[in-house]
DNA sequence: AGCACA
């Protein structure tokens, strides 16, 4: 008889079950965590973790029914509350009476992962986003974030190397949702990826903008070959650069155009689209007019939030300046350490309108003489309200530290031409005829200082693009920022002329 | 703080 449905739900009225269901669990708990908990009281025959919206709960099996009431009992007699990491578990009986699927205490680790995203447009993913070249970027810069603490990075110590190559990837949609089996050459590796990622969200970057967050959640595949006919955008070999590329994938349609190499090709673009990753420090107008003036005159510039992180739209007059500035700015730091990540793509625009010139903002092609003939003593006057006057220097972007960057003051002595070891096209040997005097971010005392925040790695102000090659060579193989942004036209969203933000007020007269 | 399938 079913005497269990007629009763209230009430926590201990649950009929014993070998298997125990735990909430309030510690973020990202382990299996052998669960298994530490448990062992005491019995033989853990399997375990279920990550459990639930939050993925703060999991399921305990044991071997034997009178284990899973051993630790019941004891528990609900015990002054001492079950703990992980010395955070309070809550137990109780499951209303299953065994664990099903995937995660035996012998488990099964294979070299193919099973991938589930999750979210409202997993289907949406780019297989690319999922490729290991990406997956290895993520974590070697540890922009990987929990979901409930969305700004919290993964340890940068988890590094390049982390995972191996990628061999096959294929996808397919089930009721399920959208799904990816993701072949490793080992299990080792996969283990590695499994772990590291498993629970993780896709940074933005890495989406269409307009894509919503997406968790993955991996587990073993019990393959260990898997079969690609064709690179397309549903699968990839990436062992077989030569294998057909299907005809279904080219079709003109959005953003899953291949290459054969699996790259992705976008539309190229004059205007390119620059989201920043791990934003310590502030990203100015002027900051960002500087680094791509590097390539080619940059017409125009609008910047604006998306989902919290900064993008901007950068606009040159040909598509080959673009070509190049992206190819060389892409994965590059604006300061070292890793700050201020450059994420480049196509813009599908190819004139921005530029409504109003401000801190956001701003038309270069537009002979501005508020621009051009900034007042010499206005930061000492006004600091924060004389925007869209001229370069503002210290303006900071809102929510942002405080920690100024330090641009080197005269433009020709060359942040490029030492700091910048690789850098492709020389074009920053002349002396920046692209620059505009009175936009380069200039040095005021204040500008100069750290504010000495002491955990703030080294900070050295002269090293634009910073950053390692390793990094730059994980990421830069491809791309899967799709830009299918939209200039809001409504002046609220970003580049329009209310979109001052909040740091000060355009005090026109 | 309240039960998971690929």
């Amino acid at each position: 008889m079913a005497s269990v449905s007629s009763q209230p739900q009430f926590r201990y009225t649950q009929p014993p079950s070998k298997v125990l269901h735990l909430r309030n669990l510690p973020w990202e708990c382990t299996e052998e965590e669960l298994i530490e908990l448990g062992k005491p009281f019995g033989k853990v025959v399997n375990t279920k973790c990550n459990v639930g919206a939050n993925r703060n709960q999991a399921f305990i099996e044991f071997a034997d029914l009178n284990q899973a009431i051993a630790m019941i009992s004891y528990y609900a007699s015990s002054s001492e509350p079950a703990q992980v990491r010395g955070k309070t578990v809550y137990l109780q009986y499951s209303n299953r009476q065994e664990i099903v699927n995937n995660k035996t205490t012998a488990d099964i680790a294979g070299n193919v992962l099973l991938v589930t995203i999750e979210g409202q447009d997993a289907r949406l993913v780019s297989i690319d986003v999922l490729h290991l070249d990406h997956v290895k970027g993520i974590i070697s810069n540890g922009s990987l974030v929990h979901p409930e603490k969305e700004h919290m990075c993964v340890s940068e110590a988890m590094v390049f190397s982390a995972f191996g190559f990628v061999h096959k990837i294929t996808t397919f949609e089930k009721t399920a949702g959208f799904q990816a089996l993701v072949q490793f050459s080992d299990a080792e590796t996969a283990t590695s990826a499994k772990n590291a990622l498993d629970g993780r969200i896709i940074p933005r970057y890495l989406l269409s903008e307009n894509i919503s967050p997406c968790t993955l959640r991996i587990t073993y595949s019990a393959h260990t070959d898997l079969s690609v006919k064709f690179q397309s955008h549903r699968s990839r070999d990436y062992t077989n650069p030569y294998l057909p590329v299907a005809p279904s994938a080219i079709d003109g349609s959005n953003q899953f155009n291949l290459g054969l190499d699996g790259k992705k090709l976008e539309p190229e673009s004059n205007v390119l689209l620059a989201s920043i990753e791990n934003m310590q420090y502030a990203v100015t107008l002027d900051v960002l007019h500087m680094v791509f003036s590097a390539f080619g005159p940059v017409q125009k510039i609008a910047m604006f939030d998306k989902n919290g992180a900064l993008q901007a739209l950068i606009q040159y007059p040909d598509v080959q300046t673009a070509i190049v500035a992206k190819e060389a700015l892409e994965g590059h730091c604006i300061y070292d350490g890793g700050f201020c990540k450059l994420h480049l793509s196509y813009s599908r625009h190819t004139d921005l309108s530029i409504k109003v010139n401000n801190d956001r903002s701003r038309d270069y092609t537009i002979p501005n003489p508020a621009m051009v003939n900034p007042q010499p003593s206005v930061l000492g006057q006004q600091p924060v309200q004389t925007m869209g006057h001229q370069y503002n220097g210290t303006q900071y972007a809102p929510g942002i530290q405080q920690q100024q960057p330090t641009i080197p003051p005269q433009p020709s002595a060359g942040w490029g031409s030492s700091a910048v070891p690789p850098m492709p096209q020389p074009m920053m040997n002349n002396h920046n005829p692209y620059i505009p005097p009175a936009s380069m971010p200039q040095m005021t005392p204040g500008m100069m200082q750290m504010p000495g925040q002491g955990g703030i790695p080294p900070f050295r102000p002269t090293h634009i693009f910073g950053i390692s090659r390793n990094v730059q060579t994980a990421i830069a193989a491809k791309e899967t920022c799709i830009e299918q942004l939209m200039i809001p036209p409504q002046p609220s969203a970003g580049c329009g002329a209310s979109a001052v933000p909040a740091i000060g007020v355009n005090t026109d007269k």
